[in-house]
DNA sequence: TATTGAATTATGCAC
DNA sequence: GTGCATCCATTCAATA
Protein backbone atom coordinates (compact mmCIF):
# COMPACT_ATOMS: atom_id res chain seq x y z
CA UNK A 1 0.00 0.00 0.00
CA UNK A 2 1.79 3.50 -0.83
CA UNK A 3 1.21 4.98 2.60
CA UNK A 4 3.37 7.81 1.03
CA UNK A 5 0.15 9.28 -0.65
CA UNK A 6 -1.79 9.26 2.78
CA UNK A 7 -2.75 12.01 4.81
CA UNK A 8 -1.42 12.04 8.26
CA UNK A 9 -5.04 11.29 9.63
CA UNK A 10 -5.69 8.30 7.52
CA UNK A 11 -2.16 7.12 8.58
CA UNK A 12 -3.49 7.70 11.81
CA UNK A 13 -6.48 5.72 11.20
CA UNK A 14 -5.07 2.60 9.47
CA UNK A 15 -2.38 2.52 12.92
CA UNK A 16 -5.48 2.76 14.86
CA UNK A 17 -7.10 -0.16 12.85
CA UNK A 18 -4.44 -1.78 12.67
CA UNK A 19 -3.53 -1.81 16.47
CA UNK A 20 -7.37 -2.85 16.71
CA UNK A 21 -7.09 -5.77 14.75
CA UNK A 22 -4.39 -7.59 16.72
CA UNK A 23 -6.15 -6.75 19.92
CA UNK A 24 -9.69 -8.40 17.98
CA UNK A 25 -7.29 -10.91 16.67
CA UNK A 26 -6.42 -12.10 20.50
CA UNK A 27 -9.50 -11.80 21.55
CA UNK A 28 -11.50 -13.16 18.96
CA UNK A 29 -9.75 -16.82 18.22
CA UNK A 30 -11.14 -18.09 21.66
CA UNK A 31 -14.47 -16.04 20.49
CA UNK A 32 -14.58 -17.54 16.85
CA UNK A 33 -14.10 -20.88 18.48
CA UNK A 34 -17.18 -20.86 20.75
CA UNK A 35 -18.80 -19.28 17.67
CA UNK A 36 -18.65 -22.09 15.24
CA UNK A 37 -19.12 -24.60 17.72
CA UNK A 38 -22.75 -23.02 19.02
CA UNK A 39 -23.79 -21.66 15.72
CA UNK A 40 -25.85 -24.35 15.02
CA UNK A 41 -28.65 -23.34 17.42
CA UNK A 42 -29.82 -20.39 17.38
CA UNK A 43 -33.43 -19.62 17.89
CA UNK A 44 -34.17 -18.42 20.68
CA UNK A 45 -36.22 -15.36 19.77
CA UNK A 46 -39.96 -16.28 18.46
CA UNK A 47 -39.71 -12.82 16.85
CA UNK A 48 -38.95 -12.83 13.44
CA UNK A 49 -35.83 -11.56 12.69
CA UNK A 50 -33.19 -11.28 9.74
CA UNK A 51 -31.57 -14.62 8.99
CA UNK A 52 -27.83 -14.41 10.04
CA UNK A 53 -26.66 -17.05 7.73
CA UNK A 54 -25.18 -14.70 5.92
CA UNK A 55 -23.29 -13.36 8.92
CA UNK A 56 -22.49 -16.71 10.18
CA UNK A 57 -20.45 -17.79 7.68
CA UNK A 58 -18.10 -14.80 7.28
CA UNK A 59 -15.26 -14.62 9.24
CA UNK A 60 -16.05 -11.70 11.92
CA UNK A 61 -13.15 -8.85 11.33
CA UNK A 62 -14.69 -6.17 13.08
CA UNK A 63 -13.57 -2.81 11.92
CA UNK A 64 -13.18 -0.74 14.32
CA UNK A 65 -16.29 2.13 14.60
CA UNK A 66 -13.75 5.00 13.48
CA UNK A 67 -15.53 8.72 13.95
CA UNK A 68 -14.22 11.54 11.83
CA UNK A 69 -12.96 14.42 13.49
CA UNK A 70 -11.37 17.36 12.12
CA UNK A 71 -7.73 18.21 12.46
CA UNK A 72 -8.95 21.25 14.23
CA UNK A 73 -10.87 19.85 16.73
CA UNK A 74 -8.45 17.36 17.10
CA UNK A 75 -5.66 20.30 18.03
CA UNK A 76 -3.82 19.19 15.09
CA UNK A 77 -2.52 21.66 12.52
CA UNK A 78 -4.17 21.84 9.08
CA UNK A 79 -2.87 19.27 6.64
CA UNK A 80 -2.31 20.34 2.87
CA UNK A 81 -2.95 17.30 1.53
CA UNK A 82 -6.61 16.89 3.25
CA UNK A 83 -8.08 18.43 0.19
CA UNK A 84 -6.48 15.50 -1.93
CA UNK A 85 -7.26 12.61 0.45
CA UNK A 86 -10.85 13.69 0.44
CA UNK A 87 -10.90 13.46 -3.31
CA UNK A 88 -8.96 10.01 -2.81
CA UNK A 89 -12.18 9.03 -0.90
CA UNK A 90 -14.43 9.17 -3.40
CA UNK A 91 -12.17 6.72 -5.66
CA UNK A 92 -12.65 3.14 -5.24
CA UNK A 93 -9.12 1.65 -3.78
CA UNK A 94 -9.05 -1.69 -2.41
CA UNK A 95 -7.41 -2.55 0.77
CA UNK A 96 -7.47 0.86 2.09
CA UNK A 97 -9.44 1.81 5.70
CA UNK A 98 -12.67 1.17 6.18
CA UNK A 99 -12.83 -2.03 4.76
CA UNK A 100 -14.80 -4.94 6.36
CA UNK A 101 -15.81 -8.52 5.21
CA UNK A 102 -18.12 -9.00 2.88
CA UNK A 103 -21.04 -12.20 2.66
CA UNK A 104 -18.07 -13.78 0.67
CA UNK A 105 -15.58 -13.08 2.72
CA UNK A 106 -13.65 -10.75 0.89
CA UNK A 107 -12.97 -7.42 2.06
CA UNK A 108 -15.29 -4.74 1.41
CA UNK A 109 -14.31 -1.10 0.60
CA UNK A 110 -16.35 1.27 1.50
CA UNK A 111 -14.78 4.54 0.91
CA UNK A 112 -15.89 4.53 -2.77
CA UNK A 113 -19.51 3.33 -5.06
CA UNK A 114 -20.56 -0.12 -3.68
CA UNK A 115 -22.58 -2.41 -5.43
CA UNK A 116 -25.97 -3.07 -3.45
CA UNK A 117 -25.03 -7.02 -3.92
CA UNK A 118 -21.36 -6.15 -1.95
CA UNK A 119 -23.20 -4.14 1.09
CA UNK A 120 -25.83 -7.11 1.13
CA UNK A 121 -24.94 -8.63 4.88
CA UNK A 122 -27.99 -10.46 5.76
CA UNK A 123 -31.34 -11.62 5.59
CA UNK A 124 -33.51 -13.43 2.36
CA UNK A 125 -32.21 -12.75 -1.21
CA UNK A 126 -32.93 -9.24 -1.90
CA UNK A 127 -34.14 -9.47 -6.07
CA UNK A 128 -37.40 -9.22 -3.97
CA UNK A 129 -36.45 -6.19 -2.22
CA UNK A 130 -35.36 -4.09 -4.44
CA UNK A 131 -38.08 -5.53 -7.49
CA UNK A 132 -41.14 -4.63 -4.62
CA UNK A 133 -39.66 -0.79 -4.08
CA UNK A 134 -39.14 -0.42 -8.19
CA UNK A 135 -42.72 -1.74 -8.39
CA UNK A 136 -43.41 0.72 -5.54
CA UNK A 137 -42.41 3.18 -7.32
CA UNK A 138 -43.72 3.22 -10.50
CA UNK A 139 -46.94 2.96 -9.00
CA UNK A 140 -46.32 6.37 -6.96
CA UNK A 141 -44.54 8.01 -8.71
CA UNK A 142 -45.56 11.41 -7.70
CA UNK A 143 -46.02 10.57 -4.20
CA UNK A 144 -43.84 13.28 -2.25
CA UNK A 145 -42.22 11.91 0.76
CA UNK A 146 -44.64 14.65 3.17
CA UNK A 147 -46.84 14.31 6.00
CA UNK A 148 -50.66 12.99 5.37
CA UNK A 149 -52.71 16.39 4.17
CA UNK A 150 -51.04 18.95 6.32
CA UNK A 151 -52.79 19.64 9.14
CA UNK A 152 -56.54 18.74 8.73
CA UNK A 153 -57.86 16.43 11.29
CA UNK A 154 -56.50 12.76 10.54
CA UNK A 155 -59.36 11.44 12.68
CA UNK A 156 -56.77 9.14 14.32
CA UNK A 157 -58.48 7.52 17.46
CA UNK A 158 -56.28 6.70 20.16
CA UNK A 159 -58.12 4.14 21.22
CA UNK A 160 -57.85 2.05 17.83
CA UNK A 161 -53.74 2.29 17.95
CA UNK A 162 -52.69 -1.93 18.79
CA UNK A 163 -49.08 -3.24 18.49
CA UNK A 164 -50.13 -6.87 16.63
CA UNK A 165 -47.53 -9.85 17.36
CA UNK A 166 -46.56 -10.11 13.81
CA UNK A 167 -45.90 -6.26 13.53
CA UNK A 168 -42.54 -6.97 15.60
CA UNK A 169 -39.25 -7.64 13.97
CA UNK A 170 -35.76 -8.26 14.91
CA UNK A 171 -34.39 -5.92 11.51
CA UNK A 172 -31.05 -5.20 12.44
CA UNK A 173 -28.34 -6.33 14.94
CA UNK A 174 -27.42 -2.98 16.33
CA UNK A 175 -28.68 -0.14 18.39
CA UNK A 176 -31.21 1.61 15.92
CA UNK A 177 -30.42 5.74 15.68
CA UNK A 178 -32.98 6.20 12.31
CA UNK A 179 -36.29 4.82 11.20
CA UNK A 180 -38.77 6.03 8.22
CA UNK A 181 -41.19 4.91 6.23
CA UNK A 182 -40.96 4.40 2.30
CA UNK A 183 -44.21 6.96 1.61
CA UNK A 184 -46.13 4.46 -0.33
CA UNK A 185 -49.70 3.74 0.20
CA UNK A 186 -49.90 0.62 -1.59
CA UNK A 187 -47.06 -1.61 0.52
CA UNK A 188 -45.79 -0.63 4.32
CA UNK A 189 -41.96 -1.14 4.19
CA UNK A 190 -39.42 0.05 6.93
CA UNK A 191 -36.24 1.77 6.52
CA UNK A 192 -33.44 1.57 10.17
CA UNK A 193 -30.05 2.76 10.26
CA UNK A 194 -28.00 0.74 13.41
CA UNK A 195 -25.10 2.23 14.96
CA UNK A 196 -23.35 -0.69 13.31
CA UNK A 197 -23.27 0.74 9.81
CA UNK A 198 -26.28 -1.44 8.69
CA UNK A 199 -29.15 -0.20 7.02
CA UNK A 200 -32.00 -2.71 7.46
CA UNK A 201 -35.52 -3.12 5.20
CA UNK A 202 -38.82 -4.27 6.28
CA UNK A 203 -41.83 -5.41 3.90
CA UNK A 204 -44.37 -5.54 6.39
CA UNK A 205 -47.08 -6.60 3.56
CA UNK A 206 -44.97 -9.17 2.05
CA UNK A 207 -47.32 -12.01 0.27
CA UNK A 208 -47.48 -15.64 1.82
CA UNK A 209 -44.59 -17.26 0.78
CA UNK A 210 -41.87 -14.47 0.42
CA UNK A 211 -39.94 -15.12 3.40
CA UNK A 212 -39.64 -12.62 6.39
CA UNK A 213 -39.23 -9.69 4.45
CA UNK A 214 -36.06 -8.89 6.27
CA UNK A 215 -33.03 -7.50 4.24
CA UNK A 216 -29.98 -5.79 5.82
CA UNK A 217 -27.56 -3.66 4.16
CA UNK A 218 -24.01 -2.93 5.32
CA UNK A 219 -22.94 0.52 3.53
CA UNK A 220 -21.54 2.40 6.23
CA UNK A 221 -19.07 1.64 8.68
CA UNK A 222 -20.42 3.45 11.79
CA UNK A 223 -23.53 4.56 13.67
CA UNK A 224 -26.36 5.51 10.43
CA UNK A 225 -27.67 9.19 11.78
CA UNK A 226 -29.90 9.75 8.56
CA UNK A 227 -32.38 8.18 5.88
CA UNK A 228 -34.36 10.29 3.62
CA UNK A 229 -35.95 9.03 0.81
CA UNK A 230 -35.73 11.22 -2.54
CA UNK A 231 -39.31 13.09 -3.07
CA UNK A 232 -40.78 12.07 -6.03
CA UNK A 233 -38.82 9.07 -6.24
CA UNK A 234 -38.84 5.72 -3.89
CA UNK A 235 -35.86 3.96 -5.29
CA UNK A 236 -33.37 6.96 -4.16
CA UNK A 237 -32.44 6.68 -0.59
CA UNK A 238 -29.75 8.58 1.09
CA UNK A 239 -28.17 7.70 3.99
CA UNK A 240 -25.97 10.29 6.01
CA UNK A 241 -23.34 8.66 8.71
CA UNK A 242 -20.73 9.35 11.51
CA UNK A 243 -18.25 8.28 9.41
CA UNK A 244 -18.42 11.45 7.05
CA UNK A 245 -20.03 9.73 4.28
CA UNK A 246 -23.58 10.69 2.87
CA UNK A 247 -24.54 7.86 0.55
CA UNK A 248 -27.25 7.31 -1.86
CA UNK A 249 -28.79 3.83 -2.65
CA UNK A 250 -30.55 3.80 -5.93
CA UNK A 251 -32.03 0.69 -6.69
CA UNK A 252 -32.07 1.07 -10.00
CA UNK A 253 -28.94 0.91 -9.99
CA UNK A 254 -28.46 -1.41 -7.69
CA UNK A 255 -25.40 0.81 -6.71
CA UNK A 256 -24.69 2.56 -2.85
CA UNK A 257 -23.06 5.71 -4.75
CA UNK A 258 -20.80 8.34 -2.41
CA UNK A 259 -22.76 11.71 -2.84
CA UNK A 260 -20.16 13.11 -0.45
CA UNK A 261 -17.27 12.48 1.76
CA UNK A 262 -16.38 14.87 4.80
CA UNK A 263 -13.64 14.56 7.46
CA UNK A 264 -15.95 15.70 10.16
CA UNK A 265 -19.09 13.11 11.49
CA UNK A 266 -22.39 13.82 9.95
CA UNK A 267 -24.84 14.03 12.61
CA UNK A 268 -28.82 15.07 10.63
CA UNK A 269 -29.89 14.36 7.59
CA UNK A 270 -32.98 16.22 5.50
CA UNK A 271 -34.62 17.34 2.21
CA UNK A 272 -37.52 19.02 1.15
CA UNK A 273 -40.53 17.15 0.61
CA UNK A 274 -41.00 19.82 -2.39
CA UNK A 275 -37.81 19.81 -4.13
CA UNK A 276 -35.49 17.50 -4.83
CA UNK A 277 -32.25 19.04 -5.83
CA UNK A 278 -30.68 19.46 -2.52
CA UNK A 279 -29.38 17.96 0.50
CA UNK A 280 -29.70 19.55 4.14
CA UNK A 281 -27.25 17.98 6.37
CA UNK A 282 -25.54 18.50 9.56
CA UNK A 283 -21.61 17.57 10.56
CA UNK A 284 -19.02 18.24 13.21
CA UNK A 285 -19.82 20.77 15.79
CA UNK A 286 -22.83 23.06 14.40
CA UNK A 287 -21.98 22.84 10.96
CA UNK A 288 -25.35 22.92 8.45
CA UNK A 289 -24.57 22.36 4.84
CA UNK A 290 -27.31 22.55 1.82
CA UNK A 291 -25.28 20.20 -0.96
CA UNK A 292 -26.84 20.98 -4.57
CA UNK A 293 -27.02 17.22 -6.01
CA UNK A 294 -26.61 18.72 -9.78
CA UNK A 295 -23.19 20.03 -9.38
CA UNK A 296 -21.85 17.75 -6.67
CA UNK A 297 -21.04 21.00 -4.18
CA UNK A 298 -22.40 22.93 -0.96
CA UNK A 299 -23.89 25.64 -2.40
CA UNK A 300 -24.56 26.95 1.03
CA UNK A 301 -22.24 25.92 4.51
CA UNK A 302 -22.64 27.91 7.94
CA UNK A 303 -22.21 27.49 11.27
CA UNK A 304 -25.48 27.65 13.53
CA UNK A 305 -24.74 26.16 16.53
CA UNK A 306 -21.91 25.41 19.09
CA UNK A 307 -22.26 21.79 19.45
CA UNK A 308 -23.76 19.04 17.48
CA UNK A 309 -26.85 19.50 15.75
CA UNK A 310 -28.95 16.59 16.47
CA UNK A 311 -31.90 17.24 13.87
CA UNK A 312 -33.20 19.73 10.74
CA UNK A 313 -36.70 19.76 10.22
CA UNK A 314 -38.59 22.29 7.58
CA UNK A 315 -41.82 23.95 8.28
CA UNK A 316 -44.49 22.42 6.33
CA UNK A 317 -46.61 25.62 5.53
CA UNK A 318 -43.25 27.79 4.71
CA UNK A 319 -40.09 25.55 3.98
CA UNK A 320 -37.78 28.87 3.69
CA UNK A 321 -38.31 27.95 7.72
CA UNK A 322 -35.88 25.06 9.20
CA UNK A 323 -35.48 24.28 12.76
CA UNK A 324 -32.32 22.83 14.42
CA UNK A 325 -31.83 21.29 17.58
CA UNK A 326 -28.40 21.15 19.55
CA UNK A 327 -26.22 19.53 21.93
CA UNK A 328 -25.46 23.09 23.20
CA UNK A 329 -29.08 23.17 24.59
CA UNK A 330 -30.82 25.40 22.24
CA UNK A 331 -33.50 24.72 19.40
CA UNK A 332 -33.56 27.08 16.79
CA UNK A 333 -35.48 27.98 13.81
CA UNK A 334 -33.99 29.74 10.35
CA UNK A 335 -34.82 31.67 7.73
CA UNK A 336 -33.07 30.26 4.97
CA UNK A 337 -33.62 33.69 2.92
CA UNK A 338 -31.98 35.88 5.77
CA UNK A 339 -29.64 33.50 7.39
CA UNK A 340 -25.54 35.06 6.84
CA UNK A 341 -22.50 33.53 7.25
CA UNK A 342 -20.72 35.39 10.08
CA UNK A 343 -23.12 35.56 12.47
CA UNK A 344 -25.89 33.71 11.70
CA UNK A 345 -29.19 35.17 13.58
CA UNK A 346 -32.39 32.80 14.44
CA UNK A 347 -35.94 33.88 14.09
CA UNK A 348 -36.72 32.09 17.24
CA UNK A 349 -34.77 30.02 20.30
CA UNK A 350 -35.71 27.78 22.30
CA UNK A 351 -33.28 27.32 25.45
CA UNK A 352 -33.19 24.19 27.33
CA UNK A 353 -31.61 23.65 30.25
CA UNK A 354 -29.39 20.58 28.20
CA UNK A 355 -28.91 19.50 25.16
CA UNK A 356 -31.88 19.24 22.76
CA UNK A 357 -32.10 16.00 20.67
CA UNK A 358 -35.17 17.11 18.18
CA UNK A 359 -37.14 20.21 16.80
CA UNK A 360 -39.89 18.82 14.70
CA UNK A 361 -42.67 21.10 13.58
CA UNK A 362 -46.07 19.99 13.49
CA UNK A 363 -47.88 19.17 10.39
CA UNK A 364 -49.97 22.50 10.03
CA UNK A 365 -46.32 24.17 10.67
CA UNK A 366 -47.80 26.08 13.71
CA UNK A 367 -46.21 24.08 16.32
CA UNK A 368 -42.65 23.08 17.22
CA UNK A 369 -41.90 20.07 19.42
CA UNK A 370 -38.48 19.94 21.34
CA UNK A 371 -36.79 17.14 23.25
CA UNK A 372 -34.11 18.05 25.61
CA UNK A 373 -32.52 15.63 28.14
CA UNK A 374 -33.59 18.45 30.82
CA UNK A 375 -36.62 16.30 30.97
CA UNK A 376 -38.98 18.27 29.10
CA UNK A 377 -41.08 18.09 25.84
CA UNK A 378 -41.12 22.36 24.38
CA UNK A 379 -44.02 23.18 22.32
CA UNK A 380 -43.39 26.49 20.50
CA UNK A 381 -46.04 28.46 18.71
CA UNK A 382 -47.58 32.08 17.92
CA UNK A 383 -46.21 34.54 16.23
CA UNK A 384 -42.30 33.63 15.81
CA UNK A 385 -42.88 31.03 17.81
CA UNK A 386 -42.16 32.99 20.68
CA UNK A 387 -45.16 31.23 23.05
CA UNK A 388 -42.75 28.44 24.22
CA UNK A 389 -44.56 25.92 27.16
CA UNK A 390 -42.84 23.13 28.79
CA UNK A 391 -44.40 19.63 29.22
CA UNK A 392 -42.32 17.74 32.12
CA UNK A 393 -42.02 14.31 30.48
CA UNK A 394 -38.66 11.36 31.88
CA UNK A 395 -36.06 11.84 28.90
CA UNK A 396 -33.19 9.98 31.09
CA UNK A 397 -32.01 7.30 28.59
CA UNK A 398 -28.71 5.58 29.78
CA UNK A 399 -25.57 4.80 28.21
CA UNK A 400 -26.96 2.02 25.96
CA UNK A 401 -30.22 3.91 24.81
CA UNK A 402 -31.02 6.20 22.40
CA UNK A 403 -32.37 9.40 23.45
CA UNK A 404 -35.91 10.24 22.84
CA UNK A 405 -36.84 12.28 19.99
CA UNK A 406 -40.72 13.13 19.97
CA UNK A 407 -42.38 12.81 16.54
CA UNK A 408 -45.65 14.08 15.40
CA UNK A 409 -48.53 12.21 14.29
CA UNK A 410 -50.83 13.13 11.73
CA UNK A 411 -52.30 16.68 12.85
CA UNK A 412 -51.78 18.98 15.31
CA UNK A 413 -53.46 17.01 18.17
CA UNK A 414 -50.77 14.50 19.58
CA UNK A 415 -46.85 14.36 19.82
CA UNK A 416 -45.34 10.29 20.12
CA UNK A 417 -42.27 9.44 22.06
CA UNK A 418 -40.60 6.96 24.33
CA UNK A 419 -41.09 5.75 27.71
CA UNK A 420 -38.12 4.26 29.88
CA UNK A 421 -41.65 1.76 31.21
CA UNK A 422 -41.26 0.17 27.75
CA UNK A 423 -44.23 1.99 26.60
CA UNK A 424 -44.96 4.87 23.71
CA UNK A 425 -46.18 8.03 25.27
CA UNK A 426 -48.97 10.12 23.83
CA UNK A 427 -48.83 13.77 24.77
CA UNK A 428 -51.94 15.59 23.42
CA UNK A 429 -51.01 19.25 22.27
CA UNK A 430 -55.18 20.32 23.28
CA UNK A 431 -55.05 19.56 27.31
CA UNK A 432 -51.24 18.72 27.57
CA UNK A 433 -51.84 15.20 29.11
CA UNK A 434 -49.79 12.58 28.52
CA UNK A 435 -51.19 8.88 28.21
CA UNK A 436 -48.83 5.39 27.39
CA UNK A 437 -49.50 3.02 25.06
CA UNK A 438 -48.20 -0.48 26.64
CA UNK A 439 -48.13 -3.89 24.86
CA UNK A 440 -46.98 -7.53 25.72
CA UNK A 441 -45.14 -7.79 22.88
CA UNK A 442 -43.15 -4.32 23.16
CA UNK A 443 -39.97 -5.94 25.00
CA UNK A 444 -37.36 -3.58 25.29
CA UNK A 445 -37.73 0.55 24.89
CA UNK A 446 -38.92 2.35 21.65
CA UNK A 447 -36.77 5.80 21.27
CA UNK A 448 -36.69 6.52 17.81
CA UNK A 449 -40.02 6.57 15.96
CA UNK A 450 -41.66 7.28 12.45
CA UNK A 451 -45.22 8.04 11.36
CA UNK A 452 -46.44 6.77 8.36
CA UNK A 453 -46.41 9.93 5.48
CA UNK A 454 -50.06 8.19 3.98
CA UNK A 455 -51.51 5.91 6.47
CA UNK A 456 -52.80 7.51 9.37
CA UNK A 457 -52.24 5.18 12.59
CA UNK A 458 -49.06 3.04 11.44
CA UNK A 459 -46.46 4.67 14.30
CA UNK A 460 -42.97 2.75 13.85
CA UNK A 461 -41.11 2.48 17.03
CA UNK A 462 -37.17 1.43 17.02
CA UNK A 463 -35.06 0.34 20.32
CA UNK A 464 -31.26 0.25 20.27
CA UNK A 465 -31.73 -3.89 19.83
CA UNK A 466 -32.06 -3.61 16.43
CA UNK A 467 -36.17 -4.18 16.66
CA UNK A 468 -39.05 -2.22 15.27
CA UNK A 469 -42.52 -2.42 16.58
CA UNK A 470 -45.46 -0.96 14.15
CA UNK A 471 -48.60 -0.20 15.62
CA UNK A 472 -51.38 0.21 13.45
CA UNK A 473 -54.79 1.68 13.76
CA UNK A 474 -57.95 -0.85 13.33
C1' DT B 1 -11.52 27.39 27.77
C1' DA B 2 -10.28 22.81 26.64
C1' DT B 3 -9.40 18.35 28.13
C1' DT B 4 -10.02 14.33 31.01
C1' DG B 5 -12.39 11.00 33.81
C1' DA B 6 -16.27 9.11 36.31
C1' DA B 7 -20.93 7.77 36.25
C1' DT B 8 -24.88 6.25 34.14
C1' DT B 9 -27.22 0.99 33.44
C1' DA B 10 -30.73 -1.87 28.94
C1' DT B 11 -30.19 -5.46 26.01
C1' DG B 12 -28.98 -9.74 23.78
C1' DC B 13 -26.76 -13.72 24.14
C1' DA B 14 -24.91 -17.96 26.20
C1' DC B 15 -25.56 -21.08 29.49
C1' DG C 1 -33.73 -17.71 35.25
C1' DT C 2 -28.80 -15.77 35.76
C1' DG C 3 -24.62 -13.68 34.57
C1' DC C 4 -21.82 -11.40 31.48
C1' DA C 5 -20.19 -8.28 27.71
C1' DT C 6 -21.27 -4.37 25.48
C1' DC C 7 -17.65 0.05 25.15
C1' DC C 8 -16.31 5.17 21.35
C1' DA C 9 -23.02 8.06 24.20
C1' DT C 10 -23.64 11.71 26.91
C1' DT C 11 -23.26 14.66 30.67
C1' DC C 12 -21.09 16.83 34.23
C1' DA C 13 -17.61 17.80 37.49
C1' DA C 14 -12.80 18.32 38.21
C1' DT C 15 -8.55 19.73 36.51
C1' DA C 16 -4.97 22.27 33.97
Amino acid sequence: MPTQALTQYERERLENIRRNGEMMAALKLQHKANELSTAAKRPRQEIKSFNNDLEKKKPKIEAPIVIRRSLRSRGLPPDSSTAAGLEDDLLPSPGRFNSQSSPQGFPVDRSGPLAVKEAHSGGADDRLLLDTILCMSENAPLCPAKKFKEGTASGLNLESLTLKEENVARVVRGRILNVRFLPSGDRTVVIVGDKLGNVGFWDVDRKEGEGDGIYVYSPHSAPVSGISVQPYSLCKIFTSCYDGFLRLMDVGEEKFNVVYSGDEAIFSLSQLSSESGSLYFCEGRGGFKIWDLKTGKASSSFSLHTDRINSIDFNPANTNLVATSSTDGTACIWDLRSIRKGAPKSVSTITHKKAVHSAYFSPSGNYLATTSVDNTVGLASGANFADTTMISHYNQTSRWISSFRAIWGWDDSYIFLGNMKRAVDVISTIDRTTISLVSSHMTAIPTRFAAHPLTVGALAGATAGGQVYLWTSV
